[in-house]
DNA sequence: ATGCTGACGCTGG
DNA sequence: CCCAGCGCCAGCA
């Protein structure tokens, strides 16, 4: 075993392992998960991450936007939506397209 | 190694 | 509320 070097090396990864553990019916930001990831600043980087992330095992949609939007998706945002609102998370109907997340 | 990219965040108009 | 501009960072070609 490698001692791991969590700067940059384990950055990703620490980034899916914090989204993977995103209760069923939570929703975290990208600003509170790359926080976690311990890189506060590193938001971008996570939507870069995250955008190429195709592991179902790390639900992305429960990532939304600091400012209660949705975001986007790497299978569309309206999916994402919908996920999102079959898990019980409940939208406020905001501009047009993409609504923000009640909480 | 270098430069561009992007599922962001914040401020200002 | 919407749009534009600037900052910030790890990934990727």
């Amino acid at each position: 075993m490698k001692p791991q070097r969590l700067s940059k090396y384990n950055f990703k990864n620490k980034v899916l392992r914090v989204v993977s553990r995103i209760p069923w019916g939570e929703t975290l930001t990208y600003a509170q998960v790359v926080y976690l990831a311990g890189r506060p600043k590193a938001y971008r980087a996570v939507g870069n991450i995250l955008s190429r992330n195709f592991d179902p095992k790390v639900p992305c949609h429960r990532v939304i936007r600091s400012d209660g939007k949705i975001g986007g998706y790497n299978r569309g945002a309206g999916f994402k939506k919908r996920l999102l609102q079959s898990e019980g998370v409940i939208f406020r109907p905001v501009g047009s397209e993409n609504g923000v997340v009640n909480r």
